[in-house]
DNA sequence: ATAGGACCTCAACTTAAGTTGAGGTCAAGC
DNA sequence: GCTTGACCTCAACTTAAGTTGAGGTCCTAT
């Protein structure tokens, strides 16, 4: 009634096996052993886990989620508050997605109307993440001062 | 004043030349050649490129785009009504997604009071692509009746 | 005690969307 | 006419998030 195998926990969580196995190569949950050898984890693993697939939702990559749970205390097991306090942080990023994406419909929407992707009306400035991940400076999708050919 | 080399491009829709090059290799733009063997783009490829990278921030994969951009009139360059057709679809992929990460918002306000990502209260179905995309029936990220540790 | 399903490791493969590099050609200004 | 920066091809590399397979061990029900 308390630990669990690593076919057990994947069921419950709805991932496969062998992504549990990734999971712990990527240090995100630290199972026992049993003297077998094989995987043991703790019912609280389910919670666990739950957060990197919630995470992973919100558009996290695995190496930001191992940073999150790092925080978790070592020694207890993590509690109600715990959990809490590092899902508040969940509600501003997904804000923030919402966010651009609903500015990104409305720009497009102004758009639409004319069919050009490309007058002053529609451009969009630094959209998304696009300008961010390449790092190299402001980025735009839709030139500027473009006539029709 | 008419047809623009790889790097006039690129630099006028803000990717790289690699990226230019990559994107002919995929079938999204066809360039002609000039006697020496460069490439030479349309001014109205401007608009085309354009189109793949809202299309990507919508979330459209390369190929999807692909498939969208096989449909526009091959002898004649495309008109504005061609453009304008196409963009309306993205009107609803946007709100399809916002729609998805709205309802992922709110599931988790209502979890994070009580910070335990797993209560009945906080059970969030099938969400976003993740059950879409391994395509092995119904998947919850959260389990049901589960316990504290 | 044994069959077979669940588990183990480790290496190689996958896909998407490009980037990087080597080795070579083209074109435009002086 | 030469130099230099932009361009060419092709192959190999990258990252994220896993999956697949080979070859072997464990555990549990009969």
């Amino acid at each position: 009634m308390s630990d669990l195998t690593i076919g057990q926990l994947a069921e419950r969580v709805g991932v496969s096996v062998s992504a549990m196995r990734f999971y712990e190569a990527k240090g995100l949950v630290h199972p026992m052993r049993n003297e077998g050898g094989q995987r043991r984890y703790r019912r609280s693993d389910i919670r666990r886990i739950s957060f990197v697939l919630i995470a992973q939702q919100i558009g996290l990559t695995i190496e930001e989620i191992r940073g999150k749970l790092d925080a978790l205390p070592e020694g207890r097991n993590p509690t109600r508050e715990d959990w809490s306090r590092m899902s508040r942080g969940f509600r501003e990023e997904l804000d923030r997605r919402i966010t651009t994406l609903t500015r990104l419909r409305d720009n497009l929407d102004g758009c639409i109307g004319c069919g050009c992707l490309s007058l002053k009306s529609c451009r969009i400035y630094n959209p998304g993440d696009r300008a961010g991940k390449a790092g190299t400076g402001a980025r735009y999708v839709i030139g500027a001062r473009q006539e029709w050919p």
